[in-house]
DNA sequence: TTGTGTATCATTGTATACATCGGAACAGAT
DNA sequence: ATCTGTTCCGATGTATACAATGATACACAA
């Protein structure tokens, strides 16, 4: 890999900006600053003791990553997330995880593999004992260990992106004992299959994983659960069997 | 479509710094600034007369479309575009593409498909003639109203995206006159499918569009057209059965 | 010749000053 | 009461001043 080959990335996590940067997006993914709610430059520059630069700066990478949206002259506001924003997401998630798997299942490195055989293993006893911190965290690092795997830093940012983007609305995804079972089962097959080289297997799989906790989370009606991710749409949250 | 809708775009096309962004990223896009050019912030200023203030937020902004590479405390870089990049991109797109005509084969308007067929009659025409620019300009259209017809802001923006980034390497690929009558036959046969209301269909299609658009180019040895795009790699440009 | 330290300077990083926009409050007319 | 225009002011848009970084060139020693 040669220099040039890092792409896509926030480059600069040690100065002002990529600190002001990181905070903001947290703060809008973890749900301090809530979806509308209204951004000022000088009352975030003073909460972090910085200027209204690196925080303007801050904001433009915000707007294009989609987390707020700026409008001229007036404003910064935290950007609502629909029930059809969220279902696109996931569909498009779907595609990608696929791909995602299918170049992993040829590109994995044994370090990965291994490091997946003990998240699944690791998961599995979570899920028994009911440790839903764990099972969370372990569910995110096994889709993090594929986009690694896949070696394609296009295809790693992107499927990065969404997972993020979407935190805002899963975080509960995973809370009934019931879904970490299966979600559990399905990333034992997904990693059988990438071992096996079943390339096309993996593919069909990641994608099957990704429809069912769509599906789940519409179920137990969870995009509710964040206030109006739904609320302010006339749309309902059909399943999908794609 | 409430005005919390409008994602993911570049709110402000007429301040300074929208137009700073929308001029450098032309011109990187049309290749006036060659890959690793350095772009320093007061050249570009001075050049559209204005500061460093609204250059520094565009650049910002272009390094999270992948456009630059921004090293702290040094420059900003025209991001190379390697042979590897550019499949990736095609193999995502044809992904993407085929998740688009299958929402687009639920949402199309009657006056997309109207000017979808037109477009097809149209491109048909050229062909014969041998038209170069106008079978561009055509298929280019073509693919922009599927993504407006899917009805997914976030996938037509995802879409728009990529289709705008390989542009830089892709200028001249349609150039045979035989890849121009293929294409042409693929465009109509998804149409015909989005008309039919086939989804699976038209899925498939979009997605096999894609991946002979990509062999073609490839075959035809395109990327190195553009300078170095794979001249650096190590990498050759195999073919892909997917 | 090679290496190391240092001065220099172009360039970026940040803060601040000034310009401009647009919403809110208010006054007056209808 | 409602509408309209005006003033005010808080917030953003842009320019500029100052700080800090790092590449380069050069002097000097080994």
């Amino acid at each position: 890999m040669n220099e040039y080959d890092v792409k896509n990335e926030v480059s600069d996590k040690y100065s002002l900006r990529g600190r002001v940067f990181s905070k903001i997006r947290e703060d809008i993914l973890s749900g301090k600053y809530k979806e509308h709610e209204e951004l000022k430059e000088v009352a975030i520059g003073e909460e972090m003791g910085v200027s209204r630069t690196p925080v303007r700066e801050a904001f433009r990478q915000l707007e294009l990553e989609g987390l707020i949206q700026i409008i001229p002259n007036r404003g910064a506001y935290v950007t609502g997330i629909s029930a059809k924003d969220v279902r696109d997401i996931y569909m498009i998630r779907s595609r990608l995880e696929g791909l995602c798997a299918r170049w992993a299942t040829a590109n994995i490195t044994k370090e990965q593999l291994d490091e997946m055989e003990e998240n699944v293993y690791l998961a599995e006893f979570h899920a028994g004992k009911g440790h839903l911190d764990q099972i969370t965290e372990l569910d995110n690092r096994f889709h993090h260990i594929m986009y690694e795997a896949c070696n394609s830093k296009m295809l790693e940012h992107l499927l990065v992106d969404y997972h993020q983007y979407v935190q805002r609305v899963r975080q509960k995804t995973l809370s009934t004992v019931n879904r970490s079972t299966e979600s559990n089962k399905e990333h034992r097959a997904l990693m059988e299959a990438i071992k096996a080289g079943n390339a096309d297997l993996a593919e069909k799989l990641a994608h099957e994983h990704m429809i069912k906790a769509y599906n789940n989370m519409v179920k137990n009606g969870l995009l509710d659960a964040t206030g109006n991710s739904s609320g302010d749409e006339s749309m309902d949250h059909p399943e999908i069997e794609d």
